[in-house]
DNA sequence: CCGAATTTGTTATTTCGCTAAACTTATAGG
DNA sequence: CCTATAAGTTTAGCGAAATAACAAATTCGG
C-alpha cells in the first residue's frame, strides 16, 4: 500500500491536448519497462484503454521512431500472434556524465537501455581546478559524441556531482570531497565549442545512483529503500514507491554526517561524530591498518582471509553503520537498505552488523521486514542513473519528439 | 522547486470519465483551499480550464450540497460582480476521534471546517484495557452523532492513535504509552450499536496532527517541514510539497527513538540512548526537579520565572532534541522544523538552542534556509487532522457524493 | 484439409468532456 | 444613457477515447 499523497498541490487541471499526452507518456513508458515486449493487446489490458486507443498512440510512436515492432512471436495458443513493442534502438539518446573524486565518466545510452558509447577516466580531483576538470570533462564528451552515428536525437545530459547540488541548473553548493564551494559548472561545461547544442543538468551523485538501482529493483517490487553509498565521504538518498525522494532542494540523504558519537572525532564537515568519520573509506582503512590509498578490494580480501584487524575494523564500521541506519529508518520507513560503492563487496561482512542494531532500535522492525542488501549496480552506478534520468523525461512526455 | 518523482508508478491511464472527476476535485479543492472564496471566472483562471467547463462543473458541485453560492460582491470594478462559492455548510461532515496517553476525543466537522460538535474527555489510560476504552469511545461517537442535525450525511471517520498502525484498518501494531500490542480497535469500535453506519480508518496521531498543521502552514508556501510533537513520548511526522509523507507503510516520524547517546539511558524501547530520554517529558521535568505529573505550563512559568533548573533542563532538551533533528534533517531536506506539543509553549527556551546545533551540524544549513517553529495548532491537533483527513478523500474524488 | 474458436489489430461510428465564440447579465464610469 | 468591462451562460464544434464491427492470423478439433 504506497502513501498517498493527502493533498494534490502540484495537480493541475487535466485538459484533452494533456490527455493524449498523458497516456502517450504511459504507453511508452509501459513498453520501455516491460521485462519482456509487451504488445498493443497487452498495454489495453494493463492500462485499461481499449486496443483501438493504444494502437493509435502506438502507432504514433512508432511514427516517431521512438518505438519498434519486432516479427510477431508464436504463442502456442490461439489466435493471431501479438506483435512486440520495444523501444527503438540508436534513434533517440541521452548522456550521462559523472565528476568524482577519482574518475570522469561519460556515457552515452538510447531509449532501448544499450550503452551506445561510454568512457571513463582515472585521476585524481581531490582539490581540483573545477574549470580544468570541466574542459576535460567537455572534452570527453565531445570525443564520445563524434563517435556516434549521426542520425541519433539527442535528448540531452546530466551531470553527477558528489555534493550539494542546485537542481537542475546548479549551481554547486558544496562538494567537499572535490574541495569544490559555489561552481557553475554548467557554464563551464559549455563553453567548450561542441557543447552548445546539448542541454545538461545537475543532481547529486548518490542521487543517481540510487535511481539507477531503483530502476532495477523495481520490477522485483522493490520500491522503497534507503541507498547509502560508501566512498571517501557516504553518500545516500532516499527511494520510495520506485522513486527518488529528493526533498526541497534534492539535498536529503545525507546520511554521511548522522552523528553516531556525540563526542567523538572531528569531521571535516566542520562538526563532531559523524559516521563518516567511522565507516567512511578513510576510517575503514586506518582501522584495518591498511594504506588510504589501497583499493578496497584489498580490505574485502583480508577479511575473507580471516584477518582480525579488518573484521574488526569491518564490525566497527557496521556498529557505526546500524546506529545511523536505525535512525534513519526510524524516520522513514522503508522496506530495504541497500548498501552501494564500497559497502556492496563488503556486504558479507557487514549485513550481519547492521541487521543486529537495526533489530534492536527500530521500532517498527518486527513488522516491517526490513532487510539489508548489497546493491545489484556496483559500477558506474551514478552514470547509469544520470542517463536514465535524462530518457525518463522523454518516456514521461515524449510529445516534444514526435515531430521529425 | 518541488521534488518531482521520477517515474509515474501510480499513474494511470486517465480515461474520459476520470478526467471528468479529476477536473471536478480540482474545482472543489481550490473552492475549499481559497483564503477568500473563489469566483467561478476565478477559478478559471487558475486552472486554466474555460469559463464554461468550470460553470458545468461548479453547477454539480452545487447540485450535490458540497458547494453553495454566496451573494454576489461588490468589487469596486467594471464588470459584472462574481459570485462567490464556498464550501456549503451542514451537509456532508466527517468525524475525527483520538485516543490518546491521557484523553479520548470525538470531532464532527463539515465540508467548510466549522466543527459542529466537539468532545474531549481527560482520563488516565496508560496500560488500559484496549475494549474498554473503544467501548467508552463509541459511546461518545454515538451521542455526538445522536445531537447532528438528521440532514448531515457522514463521509467517515478516523482514529488517530499514539502508536504504529496498520493503516488503514488496522490492527494497532504497538502503542507503547497506552500498552497496547496487536489491538483491532476498528473492530472494537464498531461492536457497539450504533456505529455500524459510519465507516473509520487508523491513523497515528503525530501524522495527523503534522496534517493539520501542514493544512494551515500550506497557504503561506511553507510546504516542507519536520513536525514533531513532545508528549511523555515523542512523535514526528515529514511533511513534503505540503502532504503527510507515510513511508512504506505509514510509520515514518519515529524521531523519538533517534540515538542521541549511544551509551546512555535506557529506554522503554528496548534500546539505548533514544531521544525521548532527554527530551520527552518525564525526563525534562525530572531533570528540572518537578513531578512528573505536573502540567507542563509549570516548566514553561519556572523558566519563564528564570529558575536556573528548569533553564539547564530545557537547554539539556534543545541539545538532544537539536542533534536528532540534525540527523533528520540531513537525512529529509525541509526548510522548517516545527515544535508541537509540550514543545510549542516551551519553544522560546528550545528554538535558540536547537538552531544553533542545526547551523553546525546540517550541511545545507547556509543555503537552505531552515528554520525552527513552534506550532500554530496547539490544542486537538490530531483531531482536527484526523477529520481533514476524511474530508480531503471526498474533496479529491467527490463523484461518490454526487448523486443524492 | 477444413471450419470453428480465439486472439490481435484495424476501421468506422458514437460518445462525452472540453474549447471557442457569441451572447446575456450586471456592474463602473463618463 | 452609452460605453467599457467582467462574470456567467449558451451553442456549436472538436478531439480523444469508447464502442462495435470487421479483418487477419493463428490453434484445435474433426
Amino acid at each position: 500500500m504506497p502513501s498517498r499523497r493527502s493533498t494534490p498541490l502540484g495537480a493541475s487541471a487535466i485538459r484533452q491536448a494533456n490527455l493524449r499526452e498523458h497516456n502517450l507518456g504511459l504507453v511508452l513508458r509501459l513498453i520501455i519497462d516491460a521485462r519482456v515486449p509487451i504488445s498493443r493487446a497487452g498495454i489495453a489490458h494493463a492500462t485499461g484503454l481499449t486496443r483501438a486507443t493504444v494502437s493509435s498512440l502506438a502507432d504514433r510512436l512508432i511514427a516517431a521512431h521512438l518505438v519498434s515492432e519486432l516479427p510477431p512471436v508464436m504463442s502456442q495458443r490461439a489466435g493471431r500472434p501479438a506483435v512486440p513493442l520495444v523501444a527503438a534502438q540508436g534513434t533517440l539518446a541521452a548522456v550521462g556524465m559523472e565528476v568524482n573524486v577519482d574518475y570522469l565518466g561519460v556515457r552515452v545510452v538510447d531509449l532501448s537501455g544499450t550503452a551506445l558509447e561510454q568512457r571513463v577516466e582515472a585521476a585524481d580531483f581531490r582539490g581540483s581546478e573545477p574549470g580544468r576538470v570541466l574542459d576535460r570533462l567537455s572534452q570527453m564528451y565531445c570525443d564520445v559524441i563524434g563517435r556516434l552515428p549521426s542520425a541519433i536525437r539527442m535528448a540531452g545530459g546530466c551531470l553527477a556531482i558528489p555534493g550539494l547540488v542546485d537542481r537542475p541548473q546548479g549551481p554547486v553548493r558544496m562538494a567537499p570531497n572535490l574541495g569544490w564551494r559555489d561552481v557553475d559548472v554548467v557554464t563551464m561545461f559549455h563553453s567548450h565549442p561542441g557543447t552548445a547544442d546539448v542541454q545538461i543538468r545537475l543532481d547529486n551523485e548518490a542521487t543517481l545512483a540510487a535511481r539507477a538501482e531503483a530502476d532495477v529493483l523495481r520490477p522485483a517490487g522493490r520500491l522503497s529503500f534507503l541507498y547509502v553509498s560508501g566512498e571517501v565521504g557516504i553518500g545516500g538518498a532516499l527511494v520510495v514507491d520506485g522513486a527518488v525522494f529528493g526533498g526541497r532542494h534534492g539535498w536529503s540523504g545525507e546520511i554521511g554526517h548522522t552523528v553516531v558519537d556525540p563526542g567523538g572525532r572531528q569531521c571535516r564537515c566542520g562538526s563532531i561524530g559523524c559516521l563518516e568519520q567511522y565507516a567512511g573509506k578513510d576510517a575503514l582503512m586506518r582501522s584495518a591498518s591498511m594504506d588510504l590509498d589501497q583499493p578496497i578490494r584489498d580490505l574485502q580480501r583480508a577479511a575473507e582471509a580471516g584477518d582480525i584487524e579488518a573484521l574488526a575494523a569491518l564490525a566497527g564500521a557496521a556498529r557505526a553503520l546500524g546506529t545511523a541506519l536505525a535512525n534513519a529508518v526510524n524516520l522513514i520507513d522503508v522496506e530495504d537498505v541497500v548498501l552501494g560503492g564500497i559497502y556492496a563487496p563488503l556486504a558479507p561482512f557487514l549485513v550481519p552488523g547492521i541487521e543486529e542494531i537495526l533489530r534492536s532500535r527500530v521500532l517498527a522492525a518486527p513488522w516491517s521486514g526490513l532487510q539489508v542488501h548489497p546493491a545489484t549496480i556496483r559500477d558506474d552506478a551514478a552514470l547509469i542513473g544520470a542517463s536514465a534520468a535524462v530518457l525518463s523525461d522523454v518516456i514521461d512526455d515524449p510529445s516534444g519528439w514526435l515531430a521529425n
